[in-house]
DNA sequence: TTGACATGTAACCCTTTAGTTACATATAAT
DNA sequence: ATTATATGTAACTAAAGGGTTACATGTCAA
């Protein structure tokens, strides 16, 4: 629930794999989410656990399985965060593409001086 | 540099403070950094270590002292990661809106019946 | 009711993390 | 030249992470 959990789960690539196999197929066992990862059913396990505790996934006991459900609420935490920084790397394009531009002009004046008889 | 030591470096809210208080005041020293954090002064190098290698800030030695600068690039690799569950929480966001203007709607009828004689 | 299947719990192991203290070195200022 | 300041390195510790094996429990199916 809070977001320090949120980014600590989302911090290995094993538990983003499993968020990324529920968003293409939500409400799987936990042997199917095991059938794609290189590690024990316990490992796999441990992985859902962190991410039930950080809110992501949701679970349903139905007879001997349980269902794992994606919740890709809590992200907009990460997301929020982040926001900040968007806007930093866009001025750091911006001023690339100036530079880029400047220098296409320089370029062009010079092949037009090149040009010149 | 790879994305997974930027998933990590984030992961942790000291780390993320010291982003953040370079995005107030670039080019920092490594003091001023401390000045700012619960630890030891180490604690903090080995923080602005790990923020170095994920490729997030970047620093110059200027006579004795290291100035700090952030380079929020790589944060793209979490934002694009991101980028596939915005679609997600945007689509509940809007059967949630839906599900609400529903409630509402039916209310209305009912006080609409309500208000019948 | 027996056997197969799905999940849960406990105990253990190794590595990494996050922090510390103590000491060393380099530069600035008096 | 000496002292104060800024950073670097080494060695250590406690706790958390990420994984394992072994065993237990609950549920479906023949």
């Amino acid at each position: 629930m809070e977001t320090e959990h949120v980014f600590k789960a989302v911090a290995d690539h094993h538990r983003r794999r499993l968020l990324d196999s529920l968003a293409r197929a939500d409400g799987q066992t936990l042997t199917e989410l095991c059938s794609s990862m290189p590690m024990s059913r316990i490992g796999v396990m441990k992985h859902l656990d962190i991410l039930e505790q950080a809110g992501l996934i949701t679970t349903s006991r139905v007879g001997r399985e349980k269902l794992h459900y994606l919740n890709p609420a809590p992200l907009q935490n990460v997301d929020s965060w982040l926001g900040g920084y968007r806007r930093l790397w866009n001025e750091r394009m911006d001023r690339l593409e100036d530079l880029i531009n400047r220098t296409q002009s320089s370029e062009q004046a010079e092949e037009q001086i090149d040009a010149e008889p």
